[in-house]
DNA sequence: GTACGTGCAAACTATTTGCCTATTT
DNA sequence: AAATAGGCAAATAGTTTGCACGTAC
């Protein structure tokens, strides 16, 4: 549960300066499921918390640096998504409409990536995986148009 | 196998006019596993096929839309990679380094978002996976820096 | 006080578009 | 001849950077 002083503690863990818009930044990830830079920088400044499209990057790019915060790119999408970072590997399942990201347990590609490293003589890396969808309410709101 | 008229055919079949620059940018990802348009555009410039970067983006566009081309990005790159597609439904092996696309049977997602759709609720639209890894050339590469 | 963070404006990169000409069918 | 494609330059979108000032520690 987010407490009051969680953010700060994560930033301060993390060896970043605590301020107000790293801290509003973190805040504002938490309630929403994921935004673009874009995104952010708006609902920050109707929350009164005005401050520079810049200071979203970077702030963004540091939170990224120090693994608290990742990024995606939605299909047909020409921004980025970014979203508070939940421990260990995962996937997510991403509304297309809302942009609402449902954390999922487990991977069905690692035992796919490594038959295929045998097979290919390739060292694996990585991987990618998304998900993507419509969310129960986004369905309904389809519905009614 | 490629022939020389393969490309003409797969046009014609789209419904897109034959161009010569059309049919340059055809072979060239016939060769080469993966592009970024400027890429492309520098590739056919050496070949002293010199046209512009936005025909460049133009033809893959309408290739794209009549499905013979496929577009990806990859990891910390800002910039999209083009392919060609083959038919079905494929994920591919990258490497990372030189960029090779490897066309992998078998899609371990399937199966995972079908439980997921029922668990969640969602509507399962889509997904995208990749894989990336050093190919056997690339490893040898680096291992003799 | 020092190091790091912020704001603003300007720069940059990748991509798209307008408009007019050229090519394909 | 009609329809579609290409060339060039300018526009756009998203993101990054330089530099002077401000704030956290």
């Amino acid at each position: 549960m987010p407490c009051e002083n969680c953010q700060a503690d994560l930033l301060r863990r993390a060896g970043l300066k605590v301020t107000r818009q790293r801290m509003a930044i973190l805040e504002l990830l938490q309630e929403e499921e994921s935004l673009t830079a874009d995104q952010i920088f708006m609902a920050l400044r109707e929350k009164g918390q005005e401050f520079g499209l810049s200071t979203v990057y970077r702030a963004l790019a540091s939170l990224e640096e120090k693994g608290l915060v990742s990024r995606t790119e939605l299909p047909g999408s020409s921004s980025q998504c970014f979203f508070l970072k939940s421990g260990g590997h995962r996937h997510h399942l991403i509304c297309i409409r809302c942009r609402k990201r449902v954390l999922l347990d487990g991977c069905p590609v690692e035992a796919f990536a490594e038959e295929i490293a045998g097979r290919s003589g390739f060292v694996i890396t990585g991987h990618s995986l998304e998900i993507f969808g419509l969310c129960p309410a986004c369905q309904q709101e389809d519905a009614h148009v």
